[in-house]
DNA sequence: CGGCACATTGAAGCGGCTCAACATCAGTGG
DNA sequence: CCACTGATGTTGAGCCGCTTCAATGTGCCG
């Protein structure tokens, strides 16, 4: 059940419930279980039985997979205000396809995936807004299989930079890095001691400016140029064959 | 303009469709665009705008990346009977997110982006349908998001192998390819030389045998074992740090 | 049979990892 | 206030796995 005005608000103007009616909403807030965990708690594990999907009400949460020989894959930091394993309801047969663990203290808000399930089947509203969201994600995902396969660490350090730059479009940035390098490093799949010598390399080439945490870039667009992102490739790929029109 | 009955019969029983009422899906068949290409025609760029999603009638179609210098990841290889650039509608800027080639002479049908997102507003039926599909879509990238970063050349190949068996379940397994081995190594993102290696690697070790395009498993757990493949951790991974009930 | 695409095998190179030492900094307690 | 400690980050050296380049082998269709 939830109790304090902070956490309705939350929830009321998430768009995962925005378009719900007042009854149904009053129907998945009294269901709704507020958590709170310790840093480093393990919120759940990969293959758990999912029967609830999360709203971080405040702190990080790593969502990230372990293999039998114990090395593991970040998948998404998330951050307060955003919801996790929302997609795991939709398949036939429930379990968290990752861990969970706080970074930092966390309160979570669970929601029962059988009751969302009862009012999407009435929201076609909220279905639409589902599927965009789970259209981006799958989206990112495949950016982030591209970045994995076709470039290096450097190159996919320089993105995430990028990609942290909060003002689009302009021209020179400087910007903080929100988690220890250790953990950015694992995100973008590269060990402590590579991440490490990538800034440096970025660094000695005059593409950015580093000093602690505090990372300055003169000139986004030669960062970029430098390691051209995955982009559609030019016009002349490929000319040639035209397809048919009619069988 | 849908004319065949095999193209109707196709369609219809497509579980993207079967929720639809009759007349529904009379306005999407009226609009349907059937198209031929040949082997080898690209059949959309990333990029493009992308007004439709298609069902592959017959033939394979490859999805791909392609970067700036040219190196190209393959994503996924449809098969006739499934759809594919179905997620793209729900996204605001809708632009194809990869490439598509022709494997062999295809045959696809093309639907109307705007025409089925009116109908889904009024069938929250097959939006959960779509949710699942996407659910599952994103569980299998998350797949092998942790196989390219966790598991090496020939592991890869090894879980390639067992996925292509038919018979779940079974003891041993004779398997053929059913694509040419670049375009294997292609889609688990290793050359052609490696892929070749692994595949004598494995045999050496008595782990499968290879005649050309067949490929028998005398065991398939022994296989898996070697291999250990993303499973659960122990029990007793990082136990102890438990939540606290109530926040 | 020739020709060509596909596949295999060898040798060398390179990028990121591992291991290990050292630096830096924050927090702690004397 | 400073010495101690542990966590985090940096730097160096060597190694390993995959890629690259190149040569050779194999199967298919003219």
């Amino acid at each position: 059940m939830i109790s304090t005005q902070e956490q309705r608000q939350l929830i009321i103007h998430h768009p995962m419930f925005s378009h719900f009616t007042e009854k149904a909403l009053e129907e998945l807030l009294a269901d709704a279980q507020p958590r709170d965990y310790p840093a480093q708690a393990l919120i759940q594990r990969q293959g758990d039985p999912a029967e609830r999907f999360y709203l971080v009400q405040s702190g990080k949460v790593k969502l990230f997979r372990i293999s039998a020989d114990g090395k593991e894959k970040v998948v998404e930091i998330i951050p307060a205000g955003r919801t996790f394993a929302e997609a795991v309801m939709f398949m036939q047969r429930s379990v968290f396809p990752v861990c969970a663990e706080a970074l930092e203290p966390v309160r979570l808000i669970g929601f029962s995936n059988r009751l969302m399930l009862r009012h999407l089947e009435q929201n076609p509203q909220t279905c639409l807004h589902l599927l965009g969201h789970m259209s981006v994600r799958l989206h990112q995902r495949l950016d982030e299989l591209e970045t994995l396969t076709l470039q290096n660490a450097t190159q996919r350090l320089a993105l995430y930079l990028v990609s942290q730059v909060r003002d689009r479009g302009a021209e020179s940035a400087e910007i903080e890095l929100a988690l220890p390098k250790s953990l950015i490093a694992a995100r973008l799949s590269i060990k402590p001691e590579t991440f490490s010598r990538a800034i440096a390399n970025l660094r000695d080439r005059g593409l950015i400016d580093s000093r602690a945490r505090v990372i300055s870039i003169p000139s986004i667009q030669n960062l970029l140029d430098e390691f051209a992102e995955g982009q559609t490739p030019g016009p002349d790929y490929k000319a040639g064959v035209i397809a048919t029109d009619k069988p």
